[in-house]
DNA sequence: TTGTACGCGTTATCAC
DNA sequence: GTGATAACGCGTACAA
């Protein structure tokens, strides 16, 4: 015998004693289950009554073997350090959750091995489809991938059948941050960017360019600095700043974390934000609102990133051709910035 | 003809060709494999050698349905708004990864009815045990539900056959927190607590009265607040307590993002933290390191409490009793509190 | 419209 | 030790 559950525990309700319940056959129970085919009202009245009655639930992992599907589907993450990691996994949850599928979380540390690995794992497990949270994976291994499987990914730009990409337009959103701050009268305008292998880090960088050389500002490389968009690097990078002797009135840090830390390394140099430096960051992580002064920053919409992910997951699985797309970027004007003195 | 994969695709390695390949039953094959019988070293070497060649990947999903188990375990959480939420989740992930498992997350937004739900859905998956994060679930519902599956649970004390229990010592760290301030020379100390009917807000607060009282100290009301754990809560309470005219050197938050509203508040007013007001918080969540100045808080050591819940539930699932416990709470004194004037 | 029969990939049971 | 054989619970051609 085997032993699934306790003693005394409860059989399983199968769609098998429904169907001996209602009267007819397990594929009559299963038709209805699914909208396969039509059945005569009478029937799917007694097999509506006798799911009820029994309680009965279809199990996922029987469906799954016959039917090749197992209605969850893989989600490729990253960075475990971001304070929105969280809310995108929400987004995807709550979206997914709908339509009856979950998700299945996995994370490739920013490692192009580790998500190879992943996407090996999600597949094993026969996920639906997967979505992959900008990786660094190459984009070839993607569109592989999209031959077996719909895929989704955030942070690019590709085209393929099977893939849909969701990007952020994160040159725009350099470009509005640096704007707002030339429009304030700033000058010298300092940069605290990503890694170069980062996409949306470069992205972001070549907006700071655009918005400069639009005001027909020259660009000073001693007012560059790079960091690895964690509040310790902002900090690193702003003393580099200083280290190089470059004078600026603003700053603009590829992310909020760097903002942070940037503000931080100020602080300590005795600086005021915004009289004596105006700040800029990136994504709008909620705790932006709450810090000393609130930070100026351009939006990401984080939660819905997830969520539009998620709902074009679901239109690839219906077999539909998606073309749901990220908002536009948008600037959060809040204390962190003001005129040049 | 059953369509898998697009036309062309290759046919699935199964065990069935795997026993072929090395000319043995697919039992054998299924007991390698499983460590469930010893063979003969001989049949483990051609199966071993069949395994690498065909590439061989066991699915998981026809384990679940033939064996009864899935090598996933459902985890419930809460706060999606809780900076910490991803972190938690990782920890979970890492450790289950390593022993072949993995998580499943559903979210129960801090509602009984809600998280009810997600352990149906879990057990609807077939999960082999449950995570339950610190939860507003009934504690029978809880035991009822361990005693059909493995439950690990944070946040609780509870006792069962099945069901282990991690809970954080919440009332030490708040009494680390407040005697650390009447060490420092305060004796008006204001605290902002959390919700009543959340565990580890009461307990924080048992921990600041007690250590008031260890110190002959008398309870004002008038230095009480309490918020609901967001940043913008902590800065309402903030304001509450300037509205009751209560004066005060030294405020105790029971958790950083009640910290971060409050410092706020006090900057509003022009009090600068900590020369006006020592600020101390509660969680330690990784930006509370860089906010301005860098807060004092008592660490939660979230990343291992997921770890923990995780290899707990591991060692149940193996049959074992788990005696794993948290780690105790730490006080981490950084830039927001200093002595009284 | 409905039922029958079989397959999905693996594990458990029982003989040998 | 090892191999048949029967589940596991459901989906789906195919026949009726």
């Amino acid at each position: 015998m085997k032993i699934r559950n306790g003693p005394g525990a409860a059989a399983p309700v199968t769609l098998q004693r429904v169907a001996e319940r209602a009267g007819v056959s397990a594929s009559t129970v299963s038709r209805i289950l699914n909208g396969t085919a039509i059945v005569s009202a009478a029937k799917k009245q007694a097999v509506d009554d006798a799911i009820a009655q029994l309680g009965f639930v279809p199990n996922p992992v029987a469906r799954g073997l016959a039917g090749g599907r197992t209605l969850s589907v893989g989600v490729v993450t990253q960075a475990i350090n971001s304070p929105f990691y969280g809310v995108a996994l929400r987004g995807i949850e709550d979206e997914l959750g709908g339509a009856g599928y979950s998700p299945l979380f996995v994370s490739g540390h920013w490692n192009a091995d580790d998500e190879a690995r992943c996407i090996e794992t999600l597949r094993a497990r026969r996920v639906d489809g997967i979505i992959v949270f900008s990786g660094r994976l190459g984009d070839s291994a993607l569109r592989a991938c999209a031959r077996a499987l719909p895929v989704v990914v955030t942070g690019r730009s590709l085209k393929a059948t099977g893939l849909h990409s969701l990007n952020f337009d994160n040159f725009e959103g350099g470009r509005l941050a640096t704007r707002h701050l030339i429009g304030l009268g700033h000058r010298r305008i300092a940069f605290i960017g990503g890694e170069p292998e980062h996409p949306d880090a470069v992205e972001r960088q070549r907006g700071y360019l655009a918005a400069l050389e639009e005001a027909g500002l020259g660009v000073d490389a001693r007012l560059f600095a790079s960091g690895l968009y964690t509040e310790q690097s902002g900090l690193d990078a702003t003393e580099r700043l200083f280290g190089a002797r470059a004078s600026f009135s603003a700053l603009f840090a590829a992310n909020d974390q760097m903002a942070f830390g940037a503000a931080l390394a100020l602080h300590r140099r005795g600086l005021v934000v915004p009289q004596d430096v105006s700040l800029v960051g990136f994504d709008d992580v909620p705790s932006a609102s709450y810090t000393i002064p609130p930070l100026t920053t351009v939006h990401q919409p984080i939660y819905e990133v997830g969520r539009i992910a998620a709902a074009a997951m679901l239109e690839m699985l219906r077999g539909l051709k998606t073309r749901l797309q990220l908002p536009a970027p948008q600037l959060v004007v809040r204390e962190s910035t003001r005129g040049r003195r």
